[in-house]
DNA sequence: CTTTCATTTCAAGAATCATTGAAATATAAG
DNA sequence: CTTATATTTCAATGATTCTTGAAATGAAAG
């Protein structure tokens, strides 16, 4: 991953909405969920939940597929994982500490 | 970690200044490094690199220890493994895709 | 105690990002 | 073809963040 890719993630992940996006979205799990029903579940209007999705897939850890006339959004961790891995090495030059932060469910 | 912590610590790793300094601490190693030296290693003015510190370091994610005159700047690995854990269990509720990215320095 | 050096703080302006509501687009149904 | 539904786009405003340079602080040396 890109340092420009990398900043832009991050601040896709620094607002508390899109957050709240993401978290909806993992939850949701593979088959996704709808344009409408993510606004009411993150307690936003269509614009807004609409503008934050666009911004989450732009930065690639968010994907859409359309559905007829609704629009499916689900998570793509692989992009997430990218942005871990990111932090992990190209940040923390692949540290002993983060690292085990993420090595097994019970850690830190 | 809560939200409003991890919301401020992403915010942080969002610009281009603070990523540079994050790296450059995690390159000076555990002795950490001068504000001044950070200022130049970070093409910044003094100002600049100080603003960038300090909100680097109310996120955790870095530490402070006056020298004499100089102020040195060190990486905080266990802050940044927990946005991490944060990233993988809390958003991500530790989905497998993600985690394998920082099981091995060979992944994704 | 004055000076010097390193760093931070502050205020102002510039830049970026977020929210709102209205209008536009796309798809399907009658 | 018209209407209804789902979603996005757009422009304007508001809010937050960033940069800059000058002034203030803190610590050591003469």
């Amino acid at each position: 991953m890109d340092d420009t890719l990398a900043l832009a993630s991050f601040l896709a992940l620094s607002n508390a909405t899109r957050l709240k996006i993401l978290k909806c979205l993992v939850s949701a799990g593979t088959d996704g969920m709808l344009a409408g029903d993510v606004a009411l579940a993150a307690d936003a209007t269509p614009s807004r939940a609409s503008f934050h999705l666009a911004n989450l897939q732009e930065t690639g850890m968010i994907t859409s597929t359309r559905k007829s006339r609704h629009i499916s959004y689900a998570v793509n961790y692989d992009a997430v994982g990218e942005l871990m891995k990111y932090l992990l090495q190209d940040c923390c030059q692949n540290n002993e500490t983060v690292r085990m932060c993420c090595t097994s469910s019970e850690c830190c």
